[in-house]
DNA sequence: ATCGATAATCGCCGATATACGATTAACTGA
DNA sequence: TCAGTTAATCGTATATCGGCGATTATCGAT
């Protein structure tokens, strides 16, 4: 549980832990090219390369400061955040009126490898 | 100098040698970002990573090869071509009537590099 | 029950991406 | 020189992206 005077949730106290890792099946060439590109295309902007680097660097899920940091509107943000959590890189966890983002590591991980592949 | 019997090129006698690798400045954090976007914009479609693949495999640096391999039209596969080539992840090289595209490594490690880095 | 704060969504716009067929450009070989 | 092959470019249609302001939804606090 989160400690109630903290807004989202302390670097000790991730809001968002890892998703319960189903098993993922392995991939034909065909779907690991299309999920590599899924991956890509959800780092295609540099915003929301930024937004990933922030949400690796502090652990702890942040919201409304991504908005702070970075020079767009709330709504752009909040647009970018959704195409990042559509290919499931990030994940975001409502905690009262504020919602947690952080990184969504066996994604990300599924990411790197399939870079690696190449 | 290519044998003239052979289409593009043989594998030991590649058409497109890494271009010179001119100096690459340390990157800000914004340039990275950018870099890094524009790499994974390049990679933001399967059959570019197909493509990539493709190039990877066989060094040999093929061309119309590629669109046989792709269910795609030539002038598709051309403009992927060109995106690949413009984001500086591959090298296209004419040799007579074709053009023998291959990897550009120096690239394809620094976009690797970048991703480390997330 | 209402207010204030937070974040998602909507609606709109211009710009870009994706696909194709048709055309053009460039080179080889006859 | 001419014909054939190869690949880039052009033109077009549709879809998606990226940005913003405005609106809506949700929650906590009063």
């Amino acid at each position: 549980m989160t400690t109630p005077s903290d807004p989202c949730c302390a670097p000790e106290d991730p809001c968002c832990p890892p998703a319960a890792e189903q098993l993922r099946p392995p991939l034909s060439d065909a779907e690991a090219n299309e999920e590599l590109a899924r991956y890509a295309k959800a780092l295609a902007h540099p915003a929301r390369v930024a937004i990933v680097r922030l949400l690796m660097q502090r652990k702890t899920c942040i919201v409304g400061d991504i908005v702070d940091q970075l020079p767009l509107a709330q709504s752009t943000v909040s647009q970018h955040l959704k195409q990042l959590k559509d290919a499931g890189l990030i994940r975001g966890d409502v905690d009262g009126p504020r919602v947690c983002y952080c990184i969504e590591p066996a994604r990300m991980a599924a990411f790197m490898a399939l870079v690696a592949t190449l």
